[in-house]
RNA sequence: GCCUCCAUAGCUCAGCUGGUUAGAGCGCCGGACUGUUAAUCCGUAGGUCCAAGGUUCAAGUCCUUGUGGGGGCGCCA
């Protein structure tokens, strides 16, 4: 790739004194003689410092006239300066302006906004730092997830997205006109995956997915982006071997890759970093007695895990206000500006994490409730998941599920037809449900008695009934949610930020 | 769909049991100062208090309905 300037992602292979590097101002301060410039070029971060001593008065001047967003071009000296973000700074000899920006909404700090008026303008939004820092790793993991499914031999494939029946006839489909027949968005490529296992061996999709339930949480999109692999000779447990597999590889390259962006968005990231001994995989039905406190993992007893951390919101909270009145009481009795500002900058924050706790003291008594009287042979609920996964430091993998609540198409735990061979792959820090899988049925007979008794009708059904009569082997698959995935890595409490426009329930536009 | 909280300046919020002319910080604009890091200091401008109806001598504040939003639950990747 040619082109004239340089870019900031490049400096540290840059072996000139001088550099020309094209972008906008994310932040400007001004002082008599000299101007600096949070400056970001779509490759990284970077300060030009503009002296009236080398542009001389009348550029000076000029430069004056720069705000928030203004783009432009600059040339000059780089100077390494550890204390920069990135390390280096630009002192300017030459600029040249492509626009002034006037009043660019989105303040330099992004978090004194709320969230709605942050979607709204999301268009811009995603000029800010942290939302950048998001993007980068979410195009790591995205690069990881193709990485090691094409380092394994596996074929990238692409199904439908418009169908014309609702493969699994549980959840609610978006429903278009195809020509005049109703047609609806694919909610999963996997029927259509496992044919293609059978050409291919191993497979993946990674495209887009479409659920039109009126889900309103953090964790669910409307349109979101699912990789499903499938692959021809897998049993379950080798599923679980590749869900653990790709989780790590990915994870890896990300903080190796994105260090920046990790510290950009504050991520603690010793909690991604995994003992070497495999993720834990533990069936249904010990989870359910972990999850009422009946089963303790490493001394770790999951309700009485809740109410320690109970326990411990509820003394933070008592040692947030006492320092609140202290800071208070420290600026009734008059001090200078600066420090009163800096006091009441404190207690803002320390208000902010009190109602962020005050949320967990209302919350965990009922998940505490929710999990003791769990019933066993019901799926698990947010609350219950993370619960479940506080007892340990890894990912944990959920198997051999109750039939009943689980989809059709996966084959029976042998000699125990109650539970059925799927897989739940869920992250910790109360994260969730990021990968679900299974083993796929492969006798055509049990196939077409599941058809029946999950009241699915049989014909749309019989293409996917040939991969059984034609060479029908056992094989596995599973789909990852990547929006999850990016959530959980990047930390991040709502799904929102984990995709350039979110589609969700109430959230059409821009 | 259910539960719950909320809607006041461009943005983020305060405004107590109803009581004269509705406040702050940030941003904008003007000025001062300054190798600054969310710069700092001084000043100006900026409001149909979500909508409709009601109670009252008096409503930003209380009641009803509607609309929009946050958080939790369900459905799941």
């Amino acid at each position: 790739m040619d082109v004239q300037h340089t870019y900031i992602r490049n400096f540290s292979s840059h072996t000139a004194d001088t550099v020309t590097v094209k972008g906008w101002v994310s932040n400007i301060r001004f002082s008599k003689t000299n101007i600096f410039i949070d400056f970001r070029d779509g490759s990284g971060f970077c300060q030009v410092v503009m002296s009236q001593d080398v542009l001389g008065e009348e550029r000076f001047e000029e430069a004056k006239k720069l705000t928030r967003e203004s783009s432009l071009a600059v040339s000059g000296t780089l100077i390494a300066d550890e204390r920069q973000l990135g390390g280096y700074e630009i002192q300017a000899n030459s600029f040249c302006v492509y626009h002034i920006a006037v009043d660019f909404p989105i303040k330099a700090n992004e978090t004194e906004h709320g969230v709605r008026f942050l979607e709204d303008n999301r268009h811009i939004w995603l000029r800010s730092r942290r939302q950048w820092a998001i993007m980068r790793v979410r195009n790591q993991v995205i690069m990881g997830i193709h990485a090691y499914f094409q380092d394994n031999g596996f074929v990238q494939m692409d199904s439908p997205l418009f169908t014309g029946n609702a493969a699994e006839g549980s959840t609610t489909l978006f429903e278009t006109d195809f020509f005049g027949e109703p047609a609806y968005l694919a909610q999963t490529g996997q029927l259509y995956g496992e044919a293609m296992a059978m050409a291919q061996g191993l497979i993946y999709t990674f495209g887009p997915t479409f659920r039109a339930e009126k889900s309103n949480t953090p964790r669910h999109l409307a349109e979101f982006w699912m990789i499903e692999p499938e692959m021809a000779f897998f049993d379950n447990d080798m599923n679980m071997s590749v869900i653990e597999g790709m989780v790590r590889s990915v994870v890896s390259r990300v903080l190796e890759k994105c260090e920046t962006e990790l510290k950009m968005l504050d991520r603690d990231t010793s909690k991604l970093q995994f003992a070497a001994e495999p993720f834990p995989r533990i069936k249904y039905v010990d989870a359910v007695k972990i999850l009422r406190g009946e089963l303790e993992i490493n001394g770790k007893n999951a309700i009485a895990l809740q109410e320690e951390d109970l326990a411990h919101a509820k003394a933070l909270i008592e040692q947030h206000t006492a320092e609140i009145a202290e800071r208070e009481a420290t600026i009734k009795g008059g001090v200078k500006k600066g420090i009163r500002k800096f006091n009441e900058q404190k207690i803002a924050a320390l208000q902010a994490e009190i109602k962020e706790l005050e949320e967990q003291v209302r919350n965990i008594p009922n998940w505490i409730e929710s999990a003791k009287n769990f019933v066993d042979g019901e799926d698990f609920g947010g609350s219950d998941e993370t619960v479940l996964t506080r007892v340990f430091d890894a990912p944990v993998m959920v198997h051999d599920w109750p039939a009943k609540i689980k989809a059709f198409y996966m084959k029976e735990v042998d000699g125990n037809p109650d539970y059925v061979k799927g897989v739940d792959l869920l992250a910790p820090e109360g994260f969730g449900e990021v990968v679900g899988g299974s083993e796929r049925e492969t006798d055509i007979d049990v196939l077409v008695k599941k058809i029946e008794e999950h009241k699915l009708p049989q014909d749309v059904f019989e293409w996917y009934l040939d991969l059984r009569r034609f060479g029908s082997v056992p094989h596995s698959g599973f789909g990852l949610g990547l929006e999850r995935l990016v959530r959980w890595i990047c930390n991040l409490n709502h799904m929102r930020e984990t995709i350039p426009f979110a589609r969700r329930y109430g959230r059409l536009n821009p």
